[in-house]
DNA sequence: CGTGGGCGGATTTTT
DNA sequence: TCCGCCCACG
């Protein structure tokens, strides 16, 4: 067979991966290598050389995102359907083996996925149901523990108190966690992986089974695999499958959330006789970035190793802007997308980079007043949104009516007389009798005042009629129905403005998303299978219209994608490398891969922003500037600096000396200074002036234009003071 | 039962 | 500073 289609598209080292013998393989795959391209031929070339029929390959990945894109890039490939492989995330590959093997898992046939906010709420309810104080036992706390615990593989019979008590009662209060999802029928995200792994160890020839039928199993961004996941891969594979994962110990960036990077290592050690591949050509980035990420993630310590190259130019050189605050550092930034777009770049080519969410605001607030498109990612997804998950909740009360948080959670939306006290009741009566709340609800109506029983038994009938009308409905129609006999959409349409009618919108778009639809397993009726996606696949870019726009998000979600212009902004130390993380060597060492990322999403040219000075959950803050930009080498930095220049004749500048600042890179001087257009050509903040009255200070708030507006100045001695442009004698301080 | 004010807490996020 | 949560009040 003619296989040079295959391997053209390819160089030395993708070709040598695509091609590796039939053995385990590991591919360290740089950022920008085309790692999903060596894997997305890999399978082709296992297909269409090595005769490996289709439904023999399992291929796993973390977001729903990448087992698409791998999943079209191989029906592209193979040009035939991908149906017999499969392709998906770990969690969703665990969910449909669970499927398929939920007696033998110990599963109620209609077991319900919860997703992370559930969970929450489940917890915090056992938590209240133990009668223990919640501001010693936080919910949130004691989720992370149960999850924690489950992604070592941990149940509560495993764990000790060790003597300690606070150990001991959060063991208590996992094990409550656990009684309850069973009662409920309820599987958490952690859940689904720990179960399946379990499946595999306890189930008499089940793994067997599934490694003769899984001949090829492979694993992309291995890096972030847990120690379930990696147990449960090693498992499926045992000795007569083999693994091929792609991975990059330089892009582990989720320690912090179990990630593993040692399982590249442990990979090396468990599966004698590894083949190992590199891929270190970068198409992505000039080699002016390449250079620069390069010698940040040297700094690292235990590195497989690996250095990137490129054919392409070196570009243009990293330019560092130091900001007198915040706002400065937003102003900079949207005067420099300004210019980009002025000069033909599209909006969408420029990505706003930041550690934290909350940075967002200042620069929105900028691209905002400047009238410049934009977009953050990170908010909420569009099956997380409350409106979303209430008629998500009546629906999964249909499908189940011992899911206790749906109960809870739609009991009285809209609201429908049944109050605190009913509800307490009938809690009591659960606990008591260890049944669900609707159980509950059906054995205690009589025991409730007339008012009260009537409006609970006026629920139980509307659930129970909104079933039967719906029994033999189309999905979309289902959804429809539920959405209008429970009063939801009413509710919502009572509320006049915005957000009203917004939500209403998004239940439209529920009712579209379930008319398109597809089950992919049909053991399932539609809705059980509607109501799992709805979890596993939280919906990012549901009913997103797109438009050219700047994208900011977190370094974070930037991985794994590319942008012409990024800006790398907040470097400062504390924030970036975050406080909470520069005490310990780990932890300090996942920053700087954090940054490597953020540096590697460049395409054309990367700016790296810090301000001096920062207000922070109200308080200003100094920081210096983050140790990661010393670690740039100067030659391949250029310091751009606003022009001090007067828009106004009026102000002369002041001749004194001028005060040398700091050289923004500790310890160095080569970064190139240069003097470039990007003031505006007025008073800039942390601009230094006099007052011929007030003395020395520093400009740091300046609202309206030309006569009209006004500017705040902290002066040294006399405090900050608003001044008006047109009236105040301010000198300039070059500086 | 719904709202407003006081309080505490405030990396990073997918599934 | 700002957001979400809890409780007290109307």
């Amino acid at each position: 067979m003619d296989v040079s289609h295959l391997l053209d598209p390819l160089n030395d080292a993708q070709r040598q991966a695509v091609t590796s013998p039939l053995a385990p393989t590991l591919v360290l795959a740089g950022a920008g290598s085309g790692k999903t391209r060596v894997l997305t031929h890999r399978v082709a070339w296992l297909v269409q050389v090595e005769n490996v029929p289709p439904g023999g390959i399992l291929a796993v990945t973390f977001t729903n995102k990448a087992a698409g894109e791998m999943r079209g890039r191989i029906e592209a490939q193979l040009d035939l359907p991908s149906a017999p492989l499969w392709v998906g995330t770990f969690h969703g590959i665990a969910h449909r083996l669970l499927r398929l093997h939920w007696r033998e898992a110990g599963l109620p046939q209609s077991f319900h996925i919860i997703d992370a906010e559930d969970q929450q709420r489940l917890v915090k309810k056992i938590i209240r149901g133990m009668e223990l104080d919640e501001s010693r036992w936080v919910p949130r706390e004691m989720a992370w523990f149960i999850n924690a615990q489950k992604d070592e593989g941990l149940r509560p019979r495993h764990l000790q108190d060790e003597g300690d008590l606070d150990r001991r009662q959060r063991i208590r209060i996992y094990e409550a966690y656990e009684d309850a999802c069973h009662r409920s029928g309820l599987v958490d995200f952690a859940e689904l992986l720990l179960r399946s792994y379990e499946l595999w160890k306890e189930v008499p020839g089940l793994v067997e089974h599934y490694r003769n039928r899984f001949a090829h199993t492979l694993v992309d961004e291995f890096q972030d695999t847990n120690t379930i996941q990696y147990a449960w891969m090693k498992a499926l594979v045992g000795s007569s499958s083999l693994p091929f994962v792609v991975g990059d110990d330089d892009q582990s960036i989720y320690r912090w959330r179990g990630a593993r990077v040692e399982n590249l290592q442990q990979f090396r050690r468990d599966f004698p006789g590894v083949q190992l591949h590199r891929l270190e050509q970068n198409y992505r980035s000039t080699g002016t970035i390449l250079a620069a990420a390069n010698a940040i993630i040297a700094n690292n310590s235990g590195r497989i190793g690996k250095k990137l190259w490129t054919s392409d130019e070196r570009g243009e050189p990293i330019r560092l802007y130091r900001a007198y605050n915040e706002r400065d550092e937003a102003e900079f930034v949207v005067n420099r997308v300004r210019n980009w777009v002025t000069r033909g770049g599209k909006r969408s080519d420029a990505a706003i980079l930041y550690r934290s969410n909350a940075q967002s605001r200042v620069f929105e607030e900028y691209l905002l007043a400047a009238r410049v498109p934009y977009r953050v990612y990170g908010g909420l997804r569009f099956f997380e949104r409350a409106e979303i998950k209430d008629a998500l909740g009546y629906m999964r009360l249909i499908a189940n009516r011992d899911d206790d948080a749906s109960f809870e959670r739609v009991v009285n939306l809209p609201t429908r007389g049944i109050g605190a006290r009913t509800l307490e009741l009938l809690r009591a009566h659960a606990r008591a009798n260890s049944c669900s709340l609707w159980q509950a609800g059906v054995a205690c109506a009589s025991g409730l005042s007339a008012r009260a029983a009537s409006c609970l038994n006026a629920f139980l009938d509307l659930i129970n009629r909104l079933e039967q009308d719906v029994l033999d409905l189309p999905l979309h129609e289902q959804v429809d129905h539920v959405i209008q006999a429970s009063g939801l959409a009413a509710h919502h349409k009572k509320d006049r403005g915005d957000r009203g009618e917004a939500r209403l919108e998004n239940l439209e778009e529920l009712v579209s998303a379930a008319r398109g639809f597809e089950p992919d397993d049909d053991s399932m009726t539609p809705l059980a299978a509607f109501l799992s996606h709805a979890v596993l696949e939280s919906g990012e870019g549901q009913a997103e219209e797109w438009e050219d726009c700047v994208q900011m998000m977190t370094l974070h979600s930037a991985k794994g994608l590319e942008f012409p212009l990024v800006f790398l902004c907040g470097m400062e130390d504390g924030l970036f490398p975050h406080q909470r993380s520069i005490a310990d060597v780990q932890g300090l060492e996942e920053e700087r891969r954090l940054c490597y990322v953020g540096a590697t999403r460049a395409m054309r040219q990367l700016f790296v922003t810090y301000a001096e000075q920062r207000r922070m959950h109200g308080v200003d803050s100094y920081g210096a500037p983050s140790r990661f930009i010393a670690e740039i080498p100067p030659e391949l930095l250029e310091e751009v600096r606003p022009r001090v220049q007067v828009s106004r004749p009026a102000y002369q500048p002041w001749r004194g000396r001028a005060q040398a600042r700091p050289t923004a890179v500790q310890g160095r001087s080569a970064a190139t200074q240069r003097f470039t257009d990007d003031a505006p050509g007025s008073l800039r903040l942390g601009q230094h002036v006099r007052h011929e009255k007030f003395g020395s200070g520093v400009v740091i708030n300046i609202e309206g234009q030309g006569s009209n507006a006004r500017i705040q100045v902290n002066f040294e001695r006399q405090g900050t003071k608003w001044l008006m442009m047109g009236y105040a004698k301010l000198d300039v301080v070059q500086n």
